[in-house]
DNA sequence: GCTGCCTGAACAACCGTTTGCGCAGCGGGC
DNA sequence: GCCCGCTGCGCAAACGGTTGTTCAGGCAGC
């Protein structure tokens, strides 16, 4: 502490947080605790300000998994504007599991978070539930909650199943598919259903199958299974980028190309997705700006407690590339 | 609080920290007190254990960038060590960029991280200095620095280089060259010069580059200028998979093809990249273990002040895939 | 010259835990 | 029957800041 090396007490708080200005310190008082605390190299102990505060300038972020590019970008665009704010992001990665989420979560919470940016959210998710029930600031991204009112920003799911439909149909595509992800995921939902009307308003019926995790392993299952089913499918919608692949691994695996035989959109255009063999046409979203939005809405949440909760949808755009191309004859 | 609820005081204390055990508390009052805190959903608040006890049980990690893969990797294996010990992990990108590490270790420190995982080392690196001069435990991972005596934990990058230089001698190839990271960073040094030692002890020579970044338009730039600058290059040595990504666009771009004109290795082997175009042929280290390694060695250090510190070796292995092929004639 | 006000800084309580120490009650040994 | 020791728990200080309140001194007004 500053404190002994000076002659004062705790005045050096106010110093240091700038209530100098209000005609309380004495210029030549506050420029010589300024000039001790540089010298001493002193720094703040966050954790004795938050004790007293009750903020603490943290904020948890749980994503489904860290190793996900995909969810790179939004932890870099949550990142970014938080620190403008001075918050710190205390991250955890759940491998989109509950109990895991319940561990990590009560984790940040002992830690007094301000807030949760909560993207592994099931529906029903209990841990969320729970985050709610105590009051705690969250919002949630990716997904959203059926039953709970809780801000969030995402995808404009149907809007991006749409895309990709027309975009199929548009190439001449009469014999679709869909690969979902977890059946209790609100994005696997919304974009089956808009897959389904997409085909619908066009007098079409698609098949559909659901992944238990968003793998290429489970995309290449699914995709399997449902050529299987549907032996004259010539175009697949996937729910996530990585499903596409294990689409695209499942075609090959049954002697086919892509986009030769079967095209394949993906959703959510994951880095390096223009690097693949084939280059991989999908459906853009804005990792960065989602993680940014997120974490806006949290800002503002944190600032205005009784704002209401509101959801942003992000536009989607197409990114057509090299997996998809007109039906074969 | 569980105390008014309660009748007794801070025993709370002693029974969740499991000291009852040490027959201090009876059975019976523990009992009560475990049922009335699970019925409240008590939570421990960790600010006020950190502010009493000195540990937080945070470790902040500084990477140069949450959104890249191969990070993520890394960012997992030590979240998942770190959480098997209670700890959480407080992470921060920086951009490999020292006024962004500055701010966001200051950050860290403020908030009382027990102790550091850093991954941005420069050499020199003032900010590394002023961590180790205020004794916050730390260890580097990917990069180490020469000056200052740090545990460390990397790949082995000299013999990554050899593997890649052989592979290519064998294949046929006499003229490569090598494509650098920063030059004050380690594993670029190091890199280059096993890259050097390689060729020599076949008696030859290769030209060499350095990216300012480690990003495929950085790689693609260096590429460029050498391929024009040693126009017969058969073989490219890339330090990293981005720059490796970078030198096949440079390629393309002047009208030849990778493999079939030049053959190029990365480093890393990063997620994905065997789905590339072509397939990347590069040295594979194990970013999870790297990234557990490192989280072991700073809980041993955090157990153990007066350890000595350590550099650990991760070894690579050659994967050999579609990027590299025999000279053209 | 005295009173009152204003300015600048010190005082002290408080945030929620941990932890060394003290204390009351009880049982056993002599 | 007395004393000692042990057992089980309460007391209170401390961690390092923040912040409402108090206090001392100087100056101006009457």
């Amino acid at each position: 502490m500053a404190r002994e090396a000076e002659v004062h007490v705790s005045t050096v708080s106010r110093v240091l947080n700038g209530q100098a200005a209000a005609g309380r310190i004495t210029p030549q008082t506050e420029a010589r605790i300024r000039a001790i605390a540089r010298d001493l190299g002193y720094r703040h102990n966050a954790i004795a300000r938050a004790l007293r505060t009750g903020r603490t300038l943290i904020v948890g972020m749980v994503v489904p998994d860290v190793g996900n590019l995909y969810q790179a970008g939004i932890t870099r665009g949550a990142g970014d504007v938080l620190s403008a704010d001075r918050y710190s992001l205390l991250l955890a990665s759940t491998d989109d599991d509950l109990a895991h989420a319940e561990a990590q979560v009560s984790a940040m919470l002992s830690a007094q978070a301000d807030g949760l940016l909560y993207g592994v959210a099931r529906d029903p998710d209990p841990v969320l539930e729970g985050v709610v029930r105590d009051g705690i600031p969250v919002v949630l991204f990716n997904r959203q909650s059926s039953e709970l009112s809780v801000p969030a920003v995402l995808p404009d799911d149907g809007a991006g199943s749409r895309l990709a439909v027309e975009h199929l149909l548009a190439l001449g595509h009469r014999r679709l598919i869909h690969i979902g992800g977890p059946a209790d995921v609100s994005s696997t939902v919304n974009r089956l259903e808009a897959f389904d009307a997409a085909l619908a308003s066009a007098g079409l019926e698609g098949g559909h199958g659901f992944a238990d995790r968003h793998t290429e392993e489970e995309g290449q299952r699914v995709a399997r299974e449902l050529l299987d089913a549907y032996p004259d499918t010539t175009g697949i919608v996937a729910a996530n980028d990585r499903l596409a692949l294990g689409a695209i691994d499942a075609i090959r695996q049954q002697g086919a190309e892509c986009p030769d035989q079967v095209s394949v959109v993906g959703f959510n255009d994951m880095p390096y997705s223009e690097r693949f063999d084939p280059p991989l046409t999908t459906i853009r979203i804005s990792q960065y700006e989602l993680g940014a939005n997120a974490a806006r809405l949290l800002l503002e949440t944190l600032a205005t407690p009784s704002r209401k909760p509101e959801t942003v949808l992000l536009p989607p755009t197409l990114v057509i590339r090299g997996s998809t191309a007109p039906p074969a004859a």
